[in-house]
Formats: structure tokens, sequence, C-alpha cells
RNA sequence: GCCGGCGUGGCCCAAUUGGCAGAGGCACCAGGUUUAGGACCUGGGUGUUGUGGGUUCGAGUCCCACCGCCGGCACCA
């Protein structure tokens, strides 16, 4: 890294120009006053923070980051953009008049902590503390408004208190679909003993044992333990989330395998909430492709339950297709489906179990793999088709997957190609429903027909219904595929042998991670093993110390050992006695913990009242910053800005246990984030030799379009910022050689915002030009002395203030900060052209000018400021008004076109007529020169802007 | 494979939403200043708007097809 000021000639540099070390200077002073003034403490209505004259009167603003994981690699470059662009906007808003809050913390609990911790056996809280100081120091350089009194961390003791509170709203919470809302446990327990909801056993409540009530109401929790598949990771010694899981059944994190298996696990009834996280997407003003990868996530899709008779009972299968129910040929279960033992013939049995018992040590990797060969057994069983009232063989595959639908499906090979490779596979029959077009038989080459042994694959599309008849209904004919959909549907439900159903993508959320580091659940089992909470009193549930940090350890193909969590070991703390309002008894605590997503499901609520100890918001409070603005607003956050790369963890968590919280009754809001927004990422470019190497970036240089690192040519390739690219670029090498404003300058002028772009060091230096031709007009460099002006604006000057005022005020607004600065460049231009012409910067340009700089740099405007002779922080002076007198000015140029082609540009006066301004175009001597004695057919007029003749 | 997003001077990016292709920064070139370099000042825009069609008086902007890059999903019945 080469230094802009070589000290070798640090005598030619004026003593107060704009360096890096007169910034420092002017940041630290700024940053300590800020501190010492609590500036940036927002007021709160009510509750501890409360401070009711502070509120009253002004707009509020709640400005949200996506808070940090704090690493132990620190910040790089990249890693503050959104910190940047969220405080320019708070500034902003600050100078509206805007009550804002904005605050960071952090997301403390994780794997990193706690595998630095096995690997060094330092405690993880130690390794967090440390980490979060350091991510304190880099990010206070920035001179970020924050209020820090709201700076929580999501391993602070009296943080995760509430994280278990809220879990324990959500245990004891149950989803009743007749209002599609949560309510509380008590109030099914009520339906129960009144007689008004039957018991899943047809028992009558009060004559249950406790086993018994548990398990009745465990059916309905939205947290319950669930004996369900799980991702099983042994290379991470947990489970993980179906969203933690990765398309090619790895690890998110790690990149370890995960295996399919049963497990005993905390799960959560998110799936209960599809239709309304599904339809509120609507209601918020969210970027449409995050919206859009919610909708696939969720994966809401309509068709129809079908029912088939069989020797164990009735199966059920889903079916987006009811239309093609003739030509279900035969049925496929999942391995895991429960009916598969029943069905399994005695001559069948051996191979049936053999191939569950493959299904089950089989990888997703491999179970996803769809260009694998159809795999499958025969049960030795027949279901009948119900329209058909023929025999259909049922299969088990392990490409039926138990978690989506019913875990059943009936197979249509003429329109499923998944039907079709399997039917091919092991010679199952093949009816056709539709006759496709003759088109789809000439692009296949093949000669039309409806016998399916000529097809080359299965038909999906509109085409004609054939063999889809009995004696009471036909959809034989040109139909739509709608059409006959409705019709089958009718037909099935006049017989009860199905209906119209709705199935979602979306799975329950495995909650529990067999970690160490992470939230340990409020819930303890006592000698029968039934799960009680632990009551309000007693939280928060400490997490214990531990010795060794290490968790067993586990071969990363190991897909059968059971996971033994750290807590486990911990065995004074896993055996409790407490009483829980039935005299003093021993318990076993649960000894798995929450996954790393809880404490980022609500965070931002703490936010609100970070210190309060009665609530875990005060409701009031809640309602001041997040309640709804008007009748039908989902309330929430005012801006929330983070990157995409959690639009389906955290921000469909997120908004599930909002939902829940909303339902009960403690919050007022019914989204967590009204708006979001999506910032870019800043990447950077990396070199490589030919060994393949990566070589330290900063080291190379470019001559004629090669890249060089010691005169050895070296491959350019671009990615995200790391060590093993050796191209990581801090803060704090911005700090050192260009101060915060600068940086900031330059984060924010690369590009719009939600744009990724890369780093370049090289071009930091605009932005550093820039600042120090501003202070050069505000500041005479030799001698440090004020050299503005009291002397009026010209107007020239003033037109352009205003011009600028008014684009910077639209931009900033807008989020648009690069297009904000380069206007207040152009203007900074404008002025240092009058300067030179031999003039002082007038007061009432350099005034505005600071208070626009203000968002973006805040500590050189402040000492502007302060220079000008205010002794009060910039921070709340109001943000320049454009006079609009002053924006119009009173004449415009018109290009004239002749056939679309600019042939002339006459200047005319402001709101000239329609006429006036075609008489105008007419008159002028390039014009009648272009259209010669030609006759224009047409002419177009837009007042304003342009006049064209064709010809 | 399906679904998104994006392609504008050498580079990062603007363009009042269909109306003169250029705001700003980097780089580059020339001149000034300077013993010299850096810094500073003045001036300079270097282009088939990814490609090919279409709509229109007029397309960077709208429509269609294709190419390239990035992202999401992927045996979801």
């Amino acid at each position: 890294m080469t230094s802009p000021q070589p000290p070798d000639f640090a005598g030619s540099i004026p003593a107060h120009r704009y360096t890096a070390a007169l910034a420092a200077g002017i940041e630290q002073r700024w940053q300590n006053y800020w501190q010492d003034n609590h500036t940036f403490d927002a007021p709160n209505p009510a509750g501890p923070l409360a401070d009711p004259a502070g509120v009253a009167n002004r707009a509020k603003l709640f400005v949200l980051d996506m808070f940090p994981y704090p690493s132990g690699a620190g910040l790089h470059v990249g890693h503050p953009l959104g910190y940047i662009g969220t405080d320019v906007y708070a500034r902003f808003k600050r100078m509206q008049g805007y009550n804002v809050l904005h605050a960071l913390g952090y997301d403390s609990f994780g794997l990193p902590a706690e595998q630095h911790a096995i690997s060094t056996g330092i405690h993880p809280r130690v390794n967090t503390n440390a980490n979060i100081a350091n991510m304190r120091r880099q990010l206070r350089r920035l001179g970020l408004g924050h209020d820090e009194r709201r700076s929580i961390c999501t391993t602070d003791e009296e943080f995760y208190k509430w994280t278990q509170w809220i879990f324990l709203q959500i245990y004891n919470a149950w989803f009743d679909p007749s209002i599609s809302r949560a309510r509380h446990i008590n109030e099914l327990i009520a339906q129960f003993v009144s007689g008004e909801r039957s018991t899943a056993s047809g028992d009558a409540w009060n004559t249950m044992t406790p086993a018994q009530k548990s398990l009745e109401t465990d059916a309905y929790r939205l947290a319950y333990l669930s004996d369900a598949p799980v991702n099983w990771c042994p290379g991470l010694g947990t489970i993980l989330a179906n969203e933690e899981v990765t398309a090619d059944g790895r690890s998110d994190i790690g990149n370890y395998p995960v295996f399919r298996r049963n497990m005993r696990q905390w799960t959560m009834r998110i799936s209960l909430f599809s239709d309304r996280l599904l339809e509120d997407l609507e209601r918020l003003d969210w970027p449409e492709p995050i919206k859009l990868m919610q909708r696939n996530w969720i994966g809401r899709s309509e068709g129809a339950r079908v029912s088939f008779s069989s020797s164990a009972g009735e199966i059920n299968v889903f079916t987006t297709r009811p239309d093609t129910l003739f030509g279900a040929t035969f049925i496929v279960l999942s391995p895991e489906h429960p009916l598969v033992e029943a069905l399994s013939t005695t001559e069948q049995r051996e191979s049936v179990t053999a191939y569950i018992a493959q299904a089950s040590t089989t990888t997703d990797t491999d179970r996803q793999d769809d260009s694998r060969a159809k795999t499958g057994v025969f049960t030795g069983s027949f279901a009948v088709n119900p329209v058909t009232n023929q025999p259909i063989p049922i299969w088990i595959a392990d490409y039926v997957l138990m978690g989506y639908g019913t875990g059943a499906i009936m197979a249509v090979p003429s329109g499923d190609q998944r039907d079709f490779e399997f039917a091919r596979q092991f010679h199952l029959s093949i009816v056709a429903t539709q006759m496709p077009a003759d088109a789809w038989f000439d692009a296949h080459h093949i000669a039309p027909s409806n016998d399916c042994s000529t097809w080359p694959s299965a038909f999906v599309g509109e085409g004609t219904y054939v063999n889809s008849a009995n004696d009471s209904l036909s959809l034989n004919g040109q139909r739509s595929i709608n059409d006959a959909k409705s019709l089958m549907n009718a037909w099935l439900s006049d017989r009860n042998l199905g209906e119209a159903t709705v199935t979602y993508r979306l799975r329950d959320w495995l909650f529990s991670r067999q970690r160490y580091w992470g939230e340990p659940f409020p819930i303890v089992y006592d000698e029968d093993g039934l799960a009680h909470d632990i009551p309000e009193s007693m939280l928060p549930v400490l997490l214990p110390e531990l010795a060794d940090f290490s968790p067993q350890s586990l071969d990363p193909m190991d897909s059968t050992s059971d996971p033994v969590p750290p807590l486990a070991r911990v065995t004074d703390w896993v055996t409790t006695t407490l009483d829980l309002g039935d005299g003093p008894r021993t318990y076993r605590r649960e000894v798995n913990v929450m996954p790393q997503w809880a404490g980022s499901c609500w965070y931002e609520l703490r936010y609100l009242d970070p210190t309060n100890d009665q609530f875990f918001v005060d409701p009031e409070v809640e309602k001041y910053w997040m309640g709804p603005s008007s009748a039908g607003h989902t309330g929430g956050v005012d801006l929330y800005v983070g990157g995409v790369e959690h639009a389906v963890l955290h921000l469909l968590y997120a908004r599930f246990w909002h939902k829940v919280l909303h339902d009960l009754g403690h919050v007022s809001s019914e989204e967590p984030f009204h708006r979001l927004f999506n910032q870019g990422y800043i990447q950077a470019y990396a070199y490589r030799d030919d060994r393949g190497q990566t070589v330290p970036a900063e080291e190379v240089k470019e001559q004629d379009g090669s890249f060089f690192h010691a005169d050895e040519k070296v491959h350019r390739e671009y990615g995200k910022m790391g060590k093993s690219l050796k191209n990581i670029v801090t803060p704090d090498e911005m700090y050192d050689e260009y101060g915060a404003d600068t940086f900031r300058l330059y984060e924010m002028a690369m590009g719009p915002l939600e744009a990724s772009r890369p780093w370049n060091t090289r071009d930091v230096v605009g932005m550093q030009r820039f600042l120090q031709r501003l202070w050069r007009n505000v500041i005479d460099e030799d001698t440090g002395l004020l050299t503005v002006s009291q002397d009026a604006v010209p107007e020239i000057l003033l037109r352009q203030l205003h011009k600028c005022i008014s684009g910077v005020a639209a931009d900033m607004e807008a989020l648009r900060f690069n297009t904000a600065i380069s206007k207040l460049i152009e203007l900074n231009n404008d002025l240092t052209q009058f300067v030179n012409s031999g003039h002082h910067a007038p007061v009432g340009v350099i005034t505005p000018m600071a208070q626009m700089l203000s968002p973006l740099c805040p500590h050189l405007a402040e000492e502007i400021w302060a220079l000008l002779g205010h002794s009060t922080s910039i921070t709340f002076e109001p943000f320049p008004v454009a006079d609009p007198r002053l924006l119009a000015s009173e004449t415009v140029e018109i290009p004239v076109q002749v056939n679309g082609k600019v042939r002339s540009r006459i200047v005319v006066a402001v709101g000239m007529s329609r006429d006036d301004l075609l008489a105008a175009a007419m008159a002028d001597d390039k014009v009648t020169a272009a259209i010669g004695s030609a006759t224009p057919t047409k002419t177009i007029v837009v007042v304003g802007k342009l006049v064209n003749f064709v010809l």
C-alpha cells in the first residue's frame, strides 16, 4: 500500500491541508463530542428510557441494520456499506425533524465462537467479547450515529432471558385455523374441558392422565417435540434446519455431508402460518425478488387430495393434476410412509425391508440427484383407482418424499416425467389421458398415437382428453386443464373420495441444536419424561460453565451414532430440583440449545426498550416505534437494510415469531420489518500466479491491461474479500490513509446502494480530493483561518446551490447517495471556480453545503459548522430547502429534430406554448435548411422538451 | 432444467422513467505552477448503450429471441 503523502516532502504540504492526519484529529474530536453529549440517544415515550418531552411533536423513524456476527477476523471494507447507508439516511431524517432510532447490536451466539473454543480451550464468551470490542472500535471510528444505550448482544443474560421467555410464549400457544391465529394453549384446554373440541383419543379431558393430556396438547403447541426425519450432520455434531442445508445435501456451514434420519427434536409449527406469511408479503414494502424467494420457499401449491382404497385402508395422495386420475396406473409411497409395513406382502417383505434400510442411509446428495436412475420396490399389494375401479400396484420409491404432501403419490406416467421414467424402469403400464397436439409428435419425430409405448417422454400441457370417462364422469374431448380439474374435484367430493386442497413446500422448523454456545431451552423433564416449562420467575436459564468444549468426535460420514450435546456432560446442571407449583421435585433439563436464528428473530424489539426488566418491550414503546401507521398497515421497522442472503432464513423466521407475538397480544405490529432494502456486496479482485497460488492483491501492479506480481504475470479473478484470496482491505487502513469521512463518501459514491461492485482502493483518492477542495474553499490551507465571506451570493451560484439542494434532498430520500454526492461535487466545482476567480466563498453557500454534507461526512460538517461560529452540533440543524423560484430558469434549450435526428437547438422562454414553439422551430435556419422544399407529413411538439418534423 | 436480476467510454457509474447518450469519480492526454516528483489549477470524452429483430415521429429505456455474468430453487407429485 503506497502512502499518498511521502514523509520526505512533508514540508511542502500546507499545514492545514485536509489530510488523513488532519481528518483523524477532527473525527476523533467529534466522536468524543457525540459520545459525551449523548447526541444520538433517542427518547422513548415510556419505560426506563422515557423522555416524553423529547418525543413530543416529532415524527418517529426506526432505521435498522441486519446486526453482525462478531467474527474474529474483524471487519473488511465490504461490511460497513449498509451501516454507512443507514447512518446517512438516519442523519438526513434527523435534520428533517424525525426522532430517529438507530442502534447496532451483536448476534453473538453461534458456531464459529464455539469452534474457536474447541480449538483453543478458551471460553467462547471470552473470545466473543474480544471480537465485539474490536468491532466496536472499528465501527466507532466510522462515526455512526448510534444510540449506544441500545446496543445489545444476544449472548447477554438479560437478553436471552427474553429469548427464552418468547420461546415459552410460542410453546404455550396453538394455532386456531378457524381464525387463522395463534392463541394461548389454555384456550385450547378450555375447549377440551368444555367438550367444544374433542380430544384425539376421544377420552374426556378430566379423566386423562398428565401424560395423555401432554400428548393431546403437544399435537397443537407451536413448539413441540417431534420424531420426524431430521438433517443430521455428524461433521458438525448437530442437526440442521432445511434452510441450513444446501441443494447438494451438505451443511451451509462447513460443507459437511448431511443425512436424513429420525430424531426427537424441538420443532416449530411455522408451516401453519404459510398462508399468512405468503399473503402478508403483499402488504410489505420489500424488493420484489425477495418476496419471490419467500413465495418459492413457502411453495403454495393447489391441487387435490385423492383417496385410494387398499388392503391396509385408505391411501391419501396429493396431486396437482386430479384431471389425469384416469391415467393413474400405480401408487408410490415414500419409504418412510406409515402404511408401508402393513402393505408389504410376505413374498415382498424382505426386499421392502432391504430397500427401506438402503434408503435411510442414502445421503440427501444421492437422493436428490435427479440424473440418478429411479429405484423402488413393489409392496405386493394393490390399490383401487377410484375412477376406473381397476387395481393398481403399490410401490415404494425414494423419489417420493415423506415431508411433502401426504408422502404418497398417484403415478400418472403419461403426464409426469418422473412417473414416466419409473414406469419405463419397472415395466408398469402407461395410459394416455391427454392427446398432445401434432406439433408435439413432430418435434419428437414420431407419428401421432395415443399408444404411450411409442412416446419418448411424458406429455405435460393442454391436450385433448382421452380415455377419461366412466359411467358417471367424462372429461373426454377438448377442454382446459382447469375445467377438467374442477369436474374431477366435484366428482371426487360428491363421493367422499377426495377434495380440492392446498399443500406447501414449507416444512416445520427444526429448532434444537446439539451445541453449547446457544440459548438453553427453558424446559425440564419429569421422571416420566414429560416436558414442563420453567416459570417466568426462574428465567433466565443460564448457560452452565463448561471445562471442555469439544463435542463427541464423530466421523463426518458416521450417520448412525446419536449426538451427545455438550450440556449433557454437565451432570450437576442437567439434574435439578425445582418447585413448579407442586413442591420440590427432581427434573432433568433439556440439553439441546436453540439455533443461532433465535436471537435474531426478535432483537429489533429489544433495541426499543433494552433495559426494561419487566417486559421484553414495553407495549407503549413498541406501539410508538413499530405500531401500524394507519389502518391496514402492518407496522414494523421503517427501514431495514441488509444483504440478500437472509431472504428465506432470518427474514422468514423473524416474521413467524413476530406474528405469534402479535396474535398473543404482545406487539401491535403484524410484521417486524415493513420496508426492506437489500444492499449490494462489495467484492474485490484477487490474483493467482501460474501455479494457482493467490498472491497478495495489494502487491499486484497493472501494466497495459495485464497484472504483475514481482515481475511475474498473474491472473485476475473476482470474489469475496477473504484471507484465502489475499484481497482483504480493512476500514482501519482507510482511516489511516484517508480518514473516515473520505471512506464513508467513497462507499456511498461508488454506485447505488443496492448494487454489488468491486472495491478499488486507488479510486478513493477522488473523494479525498473533493473534501480537500471543499475545505480549501472554507479555510486558508497555510494559516488555517476561515476565509468565508459575508458577501451576498451571486445569482448564478445561488441558482446552482438551489438546484443542488433540490436534487440532493430527493436523492437522499430515495437512498440514491451516489447521485447526491455527484451533485455536491458539482456544486463545489462551481464554487471552486468562483473562488479561483478572486472571491471568497460566501457564507450563504458554505452554510447549506455543510448541512447537506453532514449526513455523508458528519465529522467534517461539524468542524466547518463550528468554524462558522455555531456552538451546537449540526446534527439537528434543518436540512436546507430549495427555493422553487430559484429552480425555474427563464429560458430552456429545445432540440429540434428532423426525422428524429437533431438538426438544431433553439433557446426559448420556459412555458412557451405549442404554437409558439413550433413557429420558433420553423424560423430556425438550420431547420429550414434540413427540411428544404419538403412538407412535413407530421409534426411532433412536446412542450418544454422538443420539436420533431417528420418528412 | 425452472425462476429472478444485470449488461452504457479503459474502470466504477449517471441519464427528469419513451425525448439532445454523459452528472460525478478513477485512469489517460495537453497546458499552467514547481529545481523535480507529488499535490494543486485549466482544458480535453476516448461510444455500434452485449447481439439481432420488432413497436414508435423518436428506444439505453417498451416487446421478442439469443449471448454473457450474478443469484435463488431444483425428483415438491
